[in-house]
DNA sequence: AACAAGAATGACATCGATGTCATTCACGGT
DNA sequence: ACCGTGAATGACATCGATGTCATTCTTGTT
């Protein structure tokens, strides 16, 4: 293993016979340069292998490049679109996103968020809007922009991408009502703290009440261990209910996995009962019968909160933004 | 928007009138303050709304406490098992991961890579074996341990965690022709120039040709669009070519798409074709049938390549290694 | 020829922590 | 009373780049 020592602007310099911030500036592309002195320094720290040390510039000019981006997991496809749009709008403006995971706790979320700000992002977008005292805090005391997403308040830390999830679920269970189902059981992933699913269970419970209904039954999967496990415990829960019409599912891969485990037991869905989503991932419209779910636009969501971080950075605006993406509602099979 | 400077060590220090060396060593939790001027720092820091800046500790100790990570992409959930179980492993330790991604392409890898490398991470866990000549200098001369994974070879630019695509794709073609398949064709996905589709592709034809049989087509898609758009594809491919009994893909997500497009189509699977894959994602267990497929050990690689890094920087070793985690055949329902 | 104005370059301090070596201090043994 | 020893603390330089202000060098103008 060769051990030379890296090579730094200083070098570049003492070989190019000028000094160090010369070469800082040739290297930036800064127009105060002469093209020969530029070219030279450039074939000079090409020749010598030179690769600038990021944290060195980051330390002095007080910018690292790096966006923290705090989700409650990464692992399902159900917030992956939103942190590969936030990748991709920030990548374009030569940003490096430094992902956090909160597993649905905002005591870990915290946690998380204590050891992204010691690296000093450039920015924050962190997914929720119910966070501890001291994540608050922390937040506003970095200064720099922060973007909540995937869900929404009227008193946002800074800016705001989101929807209403209580709303949502509310309109889609008047929706389900008006087609005729008035048999409900609602099913829920890993009760959160950051009680997203909270909201959305809210929401339909209003709904029902509303028409005057009462809910048949609710079950939660404490353990999320993928979707056929889960949907193996919902069949399960189904058999021993049946008078359900309609299973209205928090969380979309659960009720991707109700659906299969259903349709494998014989159940005929939606005939014999419907079942609903909530998030739309690509393996919703890959199963049989194709699930009716709530479409969340999760790109979109990212995508716009990257281009609030990037404008804002770019100094174009000091406005905070509170956007509202709204949902839609994607009929297929299941209901 | 409050402006307050940040907290620094020397504030800290002044406050408490020691050193800010001191300071450093409390809350470092090094060995070599009294308990109780521990407390004081520890208690004014925290008062104080102290924020360590890794940034200026990263430039001093040459630590970062990064892992840069490159992969073809995060989208799929095909590679996202690997970085998963990374992310999770490497979090014990104390690192963070930053992910490049390559788009399949060598070039745009050792872009991501060139980018990367500016934030001096603490190793490195790449995709694949085949780079860009610059890619793999730049690799060595970093001076840090690296991990490739998801391919293998003899020649790794240090550790290799990864299995024999072209042998697992070989071996899995000939225990189809046991079976009685003898008319296949093959879908890759992008052809990618990292060339793991190419060498799958490779191994199957081997395996033909081994038992003496041609091949009854190709088909690329150029671009992936999603699975059932690719489905939609191959779909029309199937029909072109009536006389096929086995579609091989070497991608995990067009088989799928594949699937669910020609049972839709009325198709029956595997009575009229058979198809599989090469992956094992989540999706390919719960789609009608279920896909029979290659299973890769993603997670486990990840993991691996995660601690071979950890161990490597904790010191406990200096070891090279090369580690086959070979794969299964998960013989469902297309073939 | 003198000078203004701007272009090109440089000197120096600085970002905030930590590695290294030096110093102080308390305490127990003889 | 003296000294050695180790524990606790501090002074100082340093990591590698860049912001700021100063200086030199052109070039054109009157």
């Amino acid at each position: 293993m060769a051990s030379k020592p890296p090579v730094s602007l200083k070098d570049i310099a003492e070989a190019a016979g000028v000094s160090t911030i010369t070469v800082s500036r040739a290297l930036r592309g800064l127009p105060l340069v002469t093209p020969d002195t530029r070219k030279q320094i450039t074939d000079i720290a090409h020749r010598l292998g030179y690769v600038p040390n990021q944290v060195a510039s980051s330390l002095r000019s007080r910018k690292t490049g790096l966006i923290a981006v705090v989700m409650p997991t990464v692992a399902g496809s159900i917030f992956s679109d939103t942190v590969n749009s936030i990748s991709n709008e920030l990548g374009k403006a030569g940003y490096q996103i430094i992902i956090g995971e909160s597993s649905y706790d905002i005591e870990q979320e915290q946690t998380v968020l204590e050891a992204l700000v010691q690296r000093r992002p450039d920015g924050v977008i962190i997914a929720g809007v119910n966070h501890t005292r001291t994540s608050r805090e922390l937040l506003s005391a970095m200064n720099v922009p922060v973007v909540e997403i995937w869900d929404m308040t009227e008193d946002p830390v800074d800016s705001l991408v989101g929807f209403s999830n209580r709303h949502a679920a509310y309109e889609f269970t008047l929706t389900l009502i008006d087609k005729g189902y008035g048999r409900f059981a609602i099913a829920s992933g890993p009760m959160e703290r950051l009680n997203r699913a909270q909201q959305r269970a809210e929401g339909h419970g209003e709904a029902l009440k509303f028409k005057g209904l009462r809910s048949f039954g609710s079950i939660v999967i404490p353990h999320f261990m993928g979707m056929l496990s889960s949907g193996e415990t919902l069949l399960k829960f189904v058999r021993d209910n049946p008078e359900l019409d309609c299973l209205f599912c928090t969380n979309e891969l659960i009720a991707i996995g109700a659906t299969v485990q259903c349709r494998r037991a014989g159940i005929k869905i939606p005939d014999d009962m419907a079942i609903v989503g909530f998030g739309d991932v690509e393996a919703a419209s890959i199963i049989d019968p194709p699930l009716t779910t709530i479409c969340i636009h999760g790109a979109a969501m990212g995508q716009e909160a990257a281009r609030i971080i990037r404008d804002r950075l770019a100094g174009n605006t000091e406005e905070r933004k509170i956007l509202d993406v709204g949902y839609d509602i994607a009929w297929r099979g299941t209901a």
